[in-house]
DNA sequence: CGTCGTCTTGATCTTTCTCAACCTGTGTGG
DNA sequence: CCACACAGGTTGAGAAAGATCAAGACGACG
């Protein structure tokens, strides 16, 4: 991979693997409505999705109580199921969050697919890439809730696109209870750090919150 | 990919990886004692390991306080610091925790090496399952200290190998502080589950085991 | 045999979870 | 067009889990 093909995944989008896609993919697209599931954890994995436009989210059984836990979100220009080319049954949920338009081969086609060696690279710098830029580790001895909270912010802003979830899903993603991030919220913008409406969140004195994340 | 490379490559060890690195890279080893650390977090990312025997665990800063949370193991059979591949930098530091045989080759050479189809689908298959098979998200959310050791101690004794590391990072991986998890095998020792001591854990009773991580 | 580092155990304190009530914007049906 | 139900969000008080601090025990190693 050169250089310039490493800078070119790494950049937030377009990368290579969207370009790849668009020029490879059959454009069978389908609108899923807010609220769907892609697929379901355990389910059979036939199929790998590329996510064109929307919002998805992965939620995981937290445990036998029915509850879920999410433990990731993807945006436009990811895949997504994955899995489904080293295992038979998919790891987790993914539900949309903001009207998807999505585009799926079985996973014969996508091996088929992955015969292109430009194929192959593009979806292991993508692997490789979102991977690392998941939410970092949700535990307490990484800080208190507002020192996460803070965090999360800080790299949703140095995402650009500003992530569309619920409380429910955001406070998941940080491993804590929505009145948690609810009260965190509350003392970052008491703090004057940020600005909170009910259904959006405002960076308004990014050093403040970056102070506010750091100790 | 074939559906008998997917279970190859599933399979705990050797794994595609191994086959391919054993007949493709120099072997230029270099054995590496325990403590001793392979790459550092912030690093120029220029090299790429592989870990033939031993073990070595991921660590990265919490925050400014110093303070570092392990986030992962990586055992005989993987590679190591692939954010090389994407980055500039490595994302996390690389400690060996037992004495360690290590090959290595240079950010440009993985990348000729990866002009092998062979080679590429290998390494996405190791991505793909290692990344899936890391320790899961440590939070409150998650369940009890109790129920989390037990699930990855079931975690650990379904892998075979058991995982030599102190109780440090042990914590470390789980989320918790040491004291806690000391507690925590104390009572799954109380209930019979399991064997504790200084130096060892042994599973006694693995329905046992199950029950108590299950809810 | 003594020292050091790791592990364990106990007491106390902080944080977050839980449960409950209340608020607010949205959508529905009369 | 308005009343109403409803889901998602906020706020408060109490409980529980884990962190912290401190002391002691065990094992490795010189």
């Amino acid at each position: 991979m050169s250089s310039e093909a490493r800078k070119a995944c790494a950049a937030p989008c377009p990368c290579a693997v969207t370009v790849e896609v668009r020029r490879r993919w059959p454009s069978l697209e389908r609108h899923t409505p807010r609220g769907a599931h892609v697929y379901l954890e355990g389910e059979a994995a036939s199929r790998v999705w590329y996510l064109r436009r929307g919002c998805v989210v992965l939620v995981r059984a937290a445990s036998d109580d029915g509850r879920e836990a999410p433990h990731a979100v993807r945006r436009a220009g990811s895949l997504l199921g994955l899995e489904a080319l080293v295992r038979d049954t998919y790891l987790d949920s993914a539900r949309v969050t903001a009207d998807a338009l999505l585009c799926s081969v079985s996973r014969e086609a996508m091996d088929e697919w992955l015969q292109e060696p430009m194929a192959l690279r593009a979806v292991l710098a993508h692997v490789l890439t979102t991977g690392s830029a998941d939410v970092p580790r949700a535990c307490r001895s990484e800080g208190t809730a507002v020192e996460r909270v803070a965090r999360w912010l800080l790299a949703e802003a140095s995402q650009g696109a500003p992530t569309r979830v619920t409380r429910r899903v955001a406070a998941g993603l940080l491993g804590m209870v929505p009145e948690t991030l609810s009260r965190a919220l509350a003392r970052l913008a008491e703090a004057g750090a940020i600005e909170v409406g009910r259904s959006h969140v405002v960076v308004r004195d990014l050093p403040r919150l970056r102070e506010l994340a750091g100790g």
